[in-house]
DNA sequence: CCGCACGCTAAGCGCTTGCTCAGTACTGCG
DNA sequence: CGCAGTACTGAGCAAGCGCTTAGCGTGCGG
């Protein structure tokens, strides 16, 4: 689990992003995806304009609409892949072998890293939803009410073994993952912390939190 | 401390909302200042336009400019508000009087509770710091250190006064604060918790986070 | 060597945006 | 009654928006 496959970090939607979006099938659709991907963090959805997402792929305005029928299509894709991959995450991490302490660890450790390290996607997909078309949004919420029941699956585990006190179930499992969210909004490259660093600094917060006082 | 007086809770942005804006002085001025808090809310500072606002609050585009100078202006004026109150919660409970652990509590069940009652304020304040102006963002940055310092220094008293057992005291502050302010992305008045449950609980969380494992 | 599909661009259409300004109703003062 | 000041509106401007369309160069099957 957790490998250290992206633990690299070079400076802003460089061509570290990039790298993360291999499946994304023409060169130049994949071009079109990471500029804006880089425009929607920097400045969000509705303040970035289709040239400003096309210069920064070195095209004109109106290639975009030869790869994408729209730009919120383009946001979708984006938020598709980025919640699918959130999810694989926790499932991965619900699904593993070991304790319930060991297997929230591992879910929060790989998660918040994901946040970290693509702070850029994260704030994209975490803070672009309601700029969704209605049926797009459907299918996204669906797909974060699965990251959330798979939390919630880890935590309940550990409360029937007895490893873990928590009086409030889904309450608990809401808190940790807007922990694990909200590092998209703050984590900075500049930073002072490294992603691995915030993972395990939140990895020992969150087990603090389902744990009984002394 | 905390006091029950914003434990209301009507619908979005309505009545409850404006009676919290009671400083802002002639009455048109405020009702566009309180439209503008429910469209930034709902749609966001960018997808929101001047005609949605003065719509909003009964009057034509053109009225909003004799009360303000520019659009960003109103944003300044909700996020200067909010954060001052933001900031007058966490110093009132850092300089309390009683132990680490009872100001911390008493810092988060407040903070908490004004995220989620104003929940579409707190949006405002927290969400849409980059739509800000340069100078303007610089002055709401500061208000933010401020807090962060106010946080801290509890945090700071109870390892000290050996309550609890922090580690990482800056980086259990950001955590702190990024998760009671997290509460303003996911509240949901339709929801099943109150902004006092809410708050209970994440102060439950929060001292669990600086106690020692048994 | 043709022709045509493909990826892309230059130009621009229709519309909306933030914001302005001349004008209007109303109020209080002399 | 006149007049100045205040709070507001209707109409509209320049700029910028998402998106379309006509056309151009290139590479490849026949």
């Amino acid at each position: 689990m957790s490998t250290a496959q992206d633990a690299e970090g070079t400076a802003e939607g460089g061509t570290n992003e990039a790298s993360a979006w291999g499946e994304v099938a023409p060169e130049a659709a994949r071009r079109l995806l990471v500029a804006a991907v880089g425009a929607f963090a920097e400045r969000g959805y509705h303040a970035t304009t289709t040239r400003d997402i096309a210069g920064r792929a070195g095209m004109s305005p109106a290639a975009l609409y030869i790869h994408y029928k729209t730009k919120e299509e383009l946001l979708h894709r984006i938020s598709r892949i980025g919640h699918d991959k959130a999810l694989r995450i926790l499932e991965t991490a619900a699904d593993g072998d070991g304790t319930a302490a060991e297997r929230l660890a591992d879910a929060v450790v790989t998660f918040v890293r994901w946040h970290a390290a693509h702070h850029t996607t994260a704030r994209v997909v975490q803070y672009e939803l309601d700029a969704l078309g209605e049926e797009h949004r459907a299918e996204i919420v669906e797909l974060r009410r699965r990251s959330d029941a798979a939390v919630r699956r880890i935590i309940n585990d550990g409360v029937r073994s007895g490893e873990f006190d928590v009086p409030d179930v889904p309450g608990t499992t809401l808190a940790v993952l807007s922990l694990c969210i909200d590092v998209a909004r703050w984590f900075n490259v500049e930073g002072r912390r490294t992603p691995d660093e915030v993972g395990a600094l939140y990895a020992d917060l969150v087990l603090r939190m389902v744990t009984a006082a002394p």
